[in-house]
DNA sequence: AACCTCTTCAACCGCTGCGGC
DNA sequence: CGCCGCAGCGGTTGAAGAGGT
């Protein structure tokens, strides 16, 4: 009485040997977090950097313990949409391919156009300093205490950014995560952490070491108020420009960093090297 | 013990993309 | 080029269990 397809979502999802179920461990959560934040609901995309957890497993842990821990920090208004079916129909949730291999592709395709979207936005902007316009966004990541996935992730996450920020962009990067409202909040973000938090910036390579780094780049604190948007995009950006930072760099201030990363292939020379890319930076999680 | 509410999660549903014909 | 079948995705549902009254 089963038909095919339902077998195969009872094989992938329960019965595929070397899946983990439940007991979501804090680095994972943090994990999944923070991809959320950068990806959207792209669960199959989350899930491909956990292998032992099916993108269902995610996507049922995040609606039921990760989205209302986030919300618990004071919530913004989401209400029961929350974060993410406030993406639940997002520009950037372009159908991922099933393979590894074309999910990397396209994921550096979304990384090459939120460069774009985000020099684009640098340019259009008198200065690079954070927007004060990042305020009105911060009660989603400050005042709201909403989470980075339901600010970051959420109502500005790759899914739900297509809304209101995309228009800002090219055509081509509308639909992308980076809209200028996102990009002044996590410019935003840079700022405010720029000072004692010398290990987390963008321009401080040798914060994240590794995957690990996600421990220490996602210093998300849950239920609480510290919760803030900017983390979860700018540790992907701690991860590619890593490789191009030098540890002189730590005193430059981490906007510099972002454009020397952000304009560092501006003719076209992109990091798709060892190392020269998000990609490749956040494929260097450990698990 | 009975009832109700809330939470969890496996399964379902609709849709999209891809490949074969 | 269009049709068809299949794989896979994300959103949603509903049964089962837990907890409270």
């Amino acid at each position: 009485m089963r038909c095919s397809k339902s077998c195969r979502l009872r094989w992938t999802n329960y019965l595929r040997p070397g899946i983990k179920r439940g007991n979501f461990t804090d680095q994972e959560e943090k994990l999944i977090v923070h991809l959320q934040a950068l990806l959207g609901n792209r669960w199959a995309a989350i899930a491909s950097y956990l292998p032992e957890r099916t993108d269902n497993d995610i996507k049922n842990y995040w609606n039921t313990h990760l989205k209302r821990k986030l919300q618990g920090g004071g919530g913004d208004g989401d209400g029961g949409g929350g974060a993410a079916s406030a993406s639940s129909k997002p520009a950037a949730q372009r159908p991922v391919s099933s393979s590894k291999g074309q999910w990397e592709r396209r994921l550096q395709t979304d990384i090459d156009m939120a460069r774009r979207a985000l020099r684009e936005a640098l340019t259009s902007l008198d200065d690079v300093k954070p927007q004060p316009d990042a305020d009105a966004d911060a009660d989603a990541g400050g005042g709201g205490a909403t989470g980075p996935a339901a600010g970051a992730g959420a109502a500005h996450s790759p899914a739900a950014s297509s809304s209101s920020g995309a228009s800002q962009c090219s055509p081509s990067a509308a639909g992308y995560v980076l809209t200028t409202e996102n990009i002044s909040r996590m410019l935003d973000g840079w700022a405010r952490k720029g000072g004692g938090h010398a290990g987390s910036g963008p321009a401080t390579p040798g914060a994240t070491e590794s995957a690990s780094g996600s421990s220490e780049a996602s210093e998300v604190s849950y239920g609480g108020t510290a919760v803030s948007a900017p983390p979860a995009p700018a540790s992907a950006f701690e991860y590619e420009t890593k490789p191009t930072v030098t540890a002189a760099a730590a005193d430059e201030t981490q906007l510099s960093a972002i454009e020397s990363w952000l304009f560092a292939d501006v003719d076209g020379i992109e990091h798709h090297g060892p190392g020269g890319s998000l990609l490749d930076a956040s494929m260097d999680y450990a698990f």
